[in-house]
RNA sequence: GCGGGCGUGGCGAAACGGCAUACGCGGCAGGUUUAGGUCCUGUUGGUGGCGACACCGUGGGGGUUCGAAUCCCCCCGCCCGCACCA
């Protein structure tokens, strides 16, 4: 074949064409599919992309992320191992429901069929799963395991309810967790969160967050660091203590979580939060209206005008005093917003003269400021600086003159002592309110009965399924939707046989969430969430791949379950997920793409214009899998280029093949050995940068491998030598997990079959890797001066002395004196000289 | 405010403390082509020089080192997380 038909040839290659084939041959073979059978000889690996939300199809931000794990997972099976690289749906959540409400239909249509949309693109984006362990949490045979579980947690107090302020979002008409609201505003609609009380089921994550804390270390090095700080503050413990105040009439005392015990002789007064049941108890009767009116006030500020720190301290006195235990001073008990309800004791002792927040109290106030740490630093009442500094006590009775720490230390054991407080620890955390009034997910499988009081339903009756409620209102009004389905919510007590009500709220999304990858492993299983060998066999999760956005949410909450179910004594490990990847995002000039900005890009129109190969080769090739990629940046085309080049190597081997010559050609040796040398080089990198996730170092070297092989068939030994078709062979393997169509056509090229996902990947001949000659780099003070080619086995000595010949060198010396020689053979020698 | 990360060509990005800018885009020049496109080859950090070369160069400043994009300190800029957590 000539150069220009061969050129020709590569016009005509086009990557889209080839797609409908190979869908075809992939449905037939099945080539993913992970063995079942527990004697498999081969390694196993477990890898889980997490499941999309079915909202749509496929968008581009899935492309990047699929693109990666899918490589990871094609990596794996061509080395050999019985890889598990299941697929689901999230499919529980609101954005069905409102489309449903939008759309008068049923929130179960949209979604069924959207997953059916995803389904087919996923196939068409060749993506390596195992299709026979799909599933989706909105089939009542997953949900059940839901409500079995909560049912667990139930019995060990671990789900439970109670009054609480909580995050309510007015547009969806339902509480979030703490985790869904991103800086005061709700995490799907982007509405302004309010405070209100109310009754909900909440799991006790906060009993778990010291070892939710503990257990991170074991992730370090396996989990991007910035996911595990985030997780450490998000729980965020602090050390400190507690101590007991007594306020006058009433009996027991109040007690406050502090970090600064050494501080206490400086608390010159005393904060409960305004809107906790606290603020009332203490209250003197005559300042309760005035209490009443200001909590009032406070409510109707929105969190974020709450928690801006910009806004000035405000509370009222509650006419009464507490007693300093350790110096029995009477300090003046106040009710303020800045005071939170629901962290420590909802109570504090305040030093303004060490804490800003109390310091500006104090100004707005009027009261006293106290210095008992001398830091140095000028006076707090005066500069209106609080001094939070090491320092050493005064004004402090007993530990006057000790340094901070040693002072925490001492006030704490007298409190000890005296019965007057405790060494404590206090958490951010919160406990995980699960209840949500809205109709698209899990029934909470607990009934109330007006004797009983909450009883759970017997397991031999779950599942607990949603009414059907076609063609009623969803609307949110508050109440679950749920409320409206009567004959559902009406129910005889399992317990007592009297009337009673289902509870009509659903679960929190995250729940269904927080165990599918355990699902995955027997997705048929009826007797439990999981059958316990398969977990045995398959989990932990060797590689979880998703995007950033859950660092919190969705995987703070698996590990807590992985946790509990480890203590139901179901697994056999405390961790989900040994090793995580987060995928930067896929943006478009510069910001996320959104409709408002009307910037999206749709994936289904770039993978019509280039081709999946070229997509995901995009998506991988941009950047480090962990960066964003900016779309309006990428060139696909460009990589249609390669794929086209790559694809004419195939071509002109199998050409060669053809023509009878060639046969003759290559009964001989191996084939141009510095081809193979650059093949082989190929094998080791990629393996190298895969194995490092640099799967965009990868794709370049396989490019200058394609350039490599293109130069030894045009102007080297040609298509027929044997070099240049084991080039055309490790190109297809190793571009299989990037591209897999061209991958597969080129490997049927090159008379192979059935599926270049059956081939192994290459192992590189280190004989091939030895290099002749390595360049070694000569510096003069730093510089380089010269370059030497030399045995890679040089002695030390014999490259000195090269090195101290060399012309570069010779000439820069001129008439310097050598004062040291730093020989590193065979690489590098560094000369000083003056 | 607190915590963390990142600053490398015109652009996306490479670089165990050891040749800065691999690979790709874009640009320039050439070949193929009736032309354009496709395809192929070469070239492409800045300044000076015909040139071999020289000097400068990884946000800025300082330090450690024979040697720093890489390690340490200060500053500037951008990004992310938390945000009255006592």
């Amino acid at each position: 074949m000539t150069a220009a038909e061969s050129a020709e040839l590569a016009q005509r290659y086009d990557p889209r064409d080839v797609q409908e084939k190979w869908q075809a041959r992939w449905a037939e073979l099945d080539p993913f599919r992970a063995s079942e059978d527990p004697a498999d000889p081969r390694g196993r690996f477990y890898l889980v992309d997490m499941f999309p939300y079915p909202s749509g199809d496929l968008h581009m931000g899935h492309a990047e992320a699929y693109a990666i794990g899918d490589a990871l997972a094609r990596y794996e099976f061509l080395r050999g191992r019985n890889v598990l690289h299941p697929i689901g749906w999230d499919a529980f959540g609101l954005p069905a429901e409102n489309a449903a409400i939008r759309n008068n239909s049923h929130p179960a249509d949209w979604t069924y069929a959207n997953i059916e949309t995803q389904a087919a693109s996923f196939r068409r984006y060749a993506t390596s799963f195992d299709w026979s362990r799909r599933l989706a949490t909105c089939d009542p045979s997953y949900y059940h395991w839901n409500q079995w579980l909560f049912l667990r947690f139930f019995e060990r107090a671990l789900a439970y309810r109670k009054d609480g302020y909580v995050n309510w979002c007015p547009v969806d008409q339902t509480v979030l967790a703490n985790e869904q609201v991103i800086a005061g505003r709700c995490e799907r609609c982007g509405a302004e969160v309010v405070r209100r009380m109310l009754n909900q089921w909440y799991f006790k994550i906060t009993e778990y967050a010291d070892r939710l804390l503990a257990d991170a270390a074991q992730l370090e090095g396996c989990w991007p660091d910035r996911v595990l700080l985030m997780q450490r503050n998000w729980i965020g413990r602090s050390e400190g203590a507690e101590v007991d105040f007594m306020v006058e009439s009433r009996d027991e005392p109040v007690t406050v979580f502090t970090t600064r015990p050494d501080t206490l002789y400086g608390a010159t007064f005393f904060v409960v939060a305004a809107d906790s049941p606290l603020a009332e108890q203490v209250c003197a009767p005559d300042r309760l209206a005035e209490l009443r009116g200001y909590v009032e006030q406070v409510r109707k500020l929105t969190d974020i005008e709450r928690q801006s720190t910009e806004r000035d301290k405000t509370g009222v006195f509650l006419g009464r005093y507490a007693v300093n235990p350790v110096n029995g001073e009477r300090i003046p008990v106040w009710a303020a917003d800045y005071v939170l309800p629901d962290y420590g004791t909802g109570a504090i002792m305040a030093v303004p003269a060490h804490d800003q927040r109390d310091l500006d109290f104090a100004r707005a106030y009027g009261l006293d400021v106290r210095v008992v740490v001398d830091t140095g630093q000028p006076d707090p009442a005066q500069t209106g600086v609080a001094t939070a500094g090491d320092g050493t006590l005064v004004n402090s009775g007993p530990i006057n003159g000790l340094a901070k720490s040693d002072a925490i230390a001492a006030i704490t054991a007298i409190l000890a002592e005296k019965g007057l407080g405790r060494a404590a620890v206090s958490y951010r955390l919160r406990d995980w309110l699960v209840s949500r009034q809205r109709f698209w997910g899990t029934p909470i499988p607990i009934i109330h009965c007006p004797s009983c009081g909450q009883v759970p339903v017997p397991d031999d009756q779950l599942p607990v399924v949603l009414p059907d409620l076609r063609g009623q209102d969803l609307v949110p009004r508050g109440v679950s939707p749920l409320a409206a389905a009567e004959d559902w919510v009406n129910v005889s007590c399992p317990r007592c046989g009297g009337a009673a009500k289902r509870d009509t709220d659903t679960m929190d999304t995250f729940v269904d969430s927080s165990w599918y990858m355990f699902r995955y492993c027997s997705v048929d299983y009826a007797d439990g969430p999981f059958d316990p060998a398969e977990v045995r066999r398959w989990a932990p999760v060797d590689m979880y791949v998703g995007g950033v956005e859950h660092a919190i949410l969705h995987l703070l909450y698996s590990r807590f379950f992985t946790k509990v179910l480890y203590d139901m004594g179901l697994l056999a490990f405390t961790e989900p997920f040994t090793r995580l990847i987060n995928q930067g995002q896929v943006i478009n000039g510069g910001k996320a793409m959104s409709k408002s900005l009307g910037n999206g890009v749709d994936l289904g129109e770039q993978i019509e214009r280039f081709g999946v190969d070229a997509i995901r080769l995009t998506m991988i090739f941009a950047s480090p899998p962990e960066d964003d990629i900016d779309w309006a940046d990428m060139h696909p085309e460009a990589m249609v280029k390669f794929l086209g080049r790559t694809w004419r190597i195939a071509a002109d081997v199998a050409a060669a093949d053809a023509d009878p010559g060639g046969a003759e050609n290559r009964a001989g040796a191996p084939g141009d050995t510095e081809l193979r040398r650059a093949t082989h080089r190929t094998i080791d990198e990629v393996t190298r940068q895969v194995e490092a996730y640099h799967l965009n170092v990868a794709v370049a070297r396989l490019m200058e491998l394609v350039s490599a092989t293109r130069k030894a068939i045009d102007a080297g030994p040609g298509a027929a030598d044997p070099a240049v078709r084991e080039a055309a062979e490790v190109l297809a393997v190793l571009l299989s997990l990037f591209a897999p169509y061209t991958a597969e056509e080129c490997w049927e090229l090159l008379g192979h079959k059935p599926s270049v996902a059956r081939a192994a990947w290459p192992a590189a001949d280190p004989a091939l890797l030895a290099r002749e000659t390595v360049t070694c780099v000569v510096q003069v003070n730093g510089k380089v001066r010269d370059k030497l080619d030399v045995p890679p086995a040089i002695t030390e000595a014999e490259l000195r002395e090269l090195a101290l010949a060399a012309p570069g060198v010779v000439r820069t010396l001129g008439s310097q004196q050598v004062r040291r020689v730093i020989v590193r053979p065979p690489k590098l020698v560094s000369i000083v000289a003056a």
